[in-house]
DNA sequence: GACTAAATTTCGGTA
DNA sequence: TACCGAAGTTTAGTC
């Protein structure tokens, strides 16, 4: 990785065209060849970039460029979208490389997929009663996060969210048209569970009868040991 | 902002729990106290981060931690959400400091937003005799992107995507279920417009009575002399 | 490989 | 300020 700091201005024409007037940044170089603008402030996201795989040149500014102050100007292409950035640079205060090897990559959890876990180990949550089917219930448009059965025999279908806006409630909606269409299955009714409903998703789920359903995840997974003394 | 290079592992709390082995990275420290975790590869998001605003604070190791050859231990911190990042540092490799100033920030051009205007104007794309009525036509649940009217002056509303898939079919169904019920509009016909349409998205377009049609940007923008000699 | 859904999304606009 | 939709989204998983 090569990290140049240097006051710079940038253009980028591509998907859409933008511009960097000239100021002080970061340019990070990857081993793979990308580049990454980012300033000092605001958040993860880079002032502008150029993704893998891609290639930089360093080419001569010509005299036009060179009489406003260019003293190095850096092309970088991409083959595949044959996006294209361009980097003036005025001065170089600082440029350093560093052998970073490759990095093992990021664990996580806490996603929505333990949510489902916990759901299915706390089906009462649904109402009293309730028993699970099974998790992942296959349709032919896709699987259906939880089928459960109410305390009468009658199916649930539940879409799971960590947060709930009207897309979730589109897609359940699709699941439920379908598996009423199954005799085997019908009558099914919906239940959409989240972390967190917007407004306009708990409107249009109750709209068209689907029940919602908020989650407590710290309440579900209980009082938790695996937060170690590190913080 | 400072730039140190250093073999660390760390571990974040908050929304989710993630962990990243020991391993040489890139750790940027913006003036608004934002961290950054970057490795030599993948895209411009970094492997672990913490947004602003938020504190760092340097604490001693304990004797454990000294033992398993952490130096230095780094504990973010953002109040508002309670998520917390603890960076365990072996080595440092390099360490410096820069001042950057205030970036003017991006310009952009060439977004949906373009799109829309081009279209707009030449609102014959929908087929011959069509006229505009208005962008941005606003019904109870939103703008609808476009309203037009067909050459026998039947209302026709038109959803643009920059790429189409069945969330923005969702969205004009909606738009149109609801258009239709209006007995100044209706019948309300669909046009779901975008640079790329994906097979399901156009699929489920036509089974509905969507009309799709592809948008070429570079043909409607027309031939452009904005490409500068920089690229 | 294509497509779908999630994201510690971030970012910008508007009511 | 909250909410909503777009993003040069990226990323991960499934078919």
């Amino acid at each position: 990785m090569r990290l140049v700091i240097a006051r710079c201005s940038v253009d980028y024409a591509g998907r859409l065209s933008a511009h960097l007037p000239l100021a002080t940044r970061l340019l990070m170089i990857k081993s793979d060849g990308s580049l990454l603008v980012h300033s000092d402030g605001g958040s993860y996201k880079p002032l502008n970039w150029m993704s893998p795989p891609c290639t930089i040149r360093s080419v001569e500014p010509d005299d036009d460029q060179r009489a406003a102050g260019v003293v190095e100007l850096w092309k970088v292409t991409q083959a595949k979208t044959a996006d294209i950035l361009a980097v003036s640079i005025h001065e170089v205060l600082h440029d350093s490389s560093h052998e970073m090897g490759v990095d093992p990559g990021l664990t996580k959890d806490g996603v929505e997929a333990d949510l489902q876990k916990l759901l299915a180990e706390q089906i009462d949550l649904l109402g009293e009663g309730h028993t699970l089917v099974r998790r992942e219930y296959m349709t032919a448009i896709g699987p259906v996060d939880i089928l459960a059965r109410d305390a009468k025999g009658a199916a649930v279908a539940v879409e799971l969210k960590r947060r709930g806006d009207i897309d979730g409630v589109e897609q359940l909606t699709r699941y439920l048209e379908l598996m009423n269409r199954d005799p085997h299955l019908a009558p099914v009714t919906g239940v959409f569970a989240a972390q967190e409903i917007k407004p306009q998703a708990r409107t249009l789920a109750h709209d068209r009868g689907i029940r919602t359903l908020l989650l407590d995840y710290d309440a579900m997974r209980g009082l938790d040991d695996s937060h170690s003394r590190l913080f």
